[in-house]
DNA sequence: CTGGGTGCAAACTCTTTGCATTCGG
DNA sequence: CCGAATGCAAAGAGTTTGCACCCAG
């Protein structure tokens, strides 16, 4: 099956790689749709569904909050809000080798931290 | 508010630690509703919750997957198959302290490897 | 031309919520 | 008793899918 580059694919792309945040896919939508009101949803879940197992993007699993999509696909780790939800990147971090991968084979490795973000504190924690 | 101690939650607490796996909410409620049909979807919910919060339970953020629970709150980190979607233990991982929290106050870090299971690869990955 | 891609709407799954009822302390 | 907790059903998110039409190669 022979992969075709649609004016769709190319503005779901750039509008992920142009943003700082990791946004939603229902985030994502609604900002595409806002400018391309043509574009189904649909067709952005399967595009990003698509870039996500082509490594082009990276679906992250955040704990408590629904998957986000992030255009940077450098190796970095993510920082989420307890309160507002927020989820920022962080420098990688290097993680120990492990002793026993329990027969996996291993593919890859996410870091997720936790706490609460400066706008967060300020507004009393 | 005083929290009671419902025979509900106790069948819910138990069945969670009682499983080696890290089921999502959906399965942990198939799993009750075998055993007690009368227990419903929204307790089971509503429990896994507030457990959560508390920190009886672990709510495991998983790329790719709902979100899963795990009834061990030891300090370990997990890893899930690409190809079946399983998720196991893996023992507990060092990770470098952040040089920058970006401001952050962080107070939790997971780790979560991604890879194909011992079953997946004999089954020709 | 051809079949991969798209848009639309309907279907599905997961999760939350309103409300009357139950029962733990 | 009192109000937290439950069960039910209905509502809400997020996501997937069937199908006819469209357009990149």
């Amino acid at each position: 099956m022979t992969t075709r580059n649609t004016l769709q694919k190319e503005i779901i792309r750039s509008t992920l790689c142009s943003l700082k945040s990791h946004p939603t896919a229902p985030m994502l939508y609604e900002l595409i749709h806002e400018k391309h009101p043509t574009i189904s949803r649909s067709t952005v879940y399967r595009v990003l569904g698509q870039m996500a197992e082509e490594g082009e993007v990276l679906r992250l699993g955040v704990a408590g909050s629904d998957n986000r999509y992030d255009g940077d696909t450098a190796d970095h780790s993510h920082i989420r809000c307890y309160v507002c939800d927020r989820v920022d990147d962080l420098p990688a971090v290097t993680v120990s080798a492990l002793s026993d991968t329990g027969g996996y084979l291993v593919e890859n490795c996410s870091v997720v931290y936790s706490g609460v973000c400066p706008d967060c504190r300020s507004t009393g924690e």
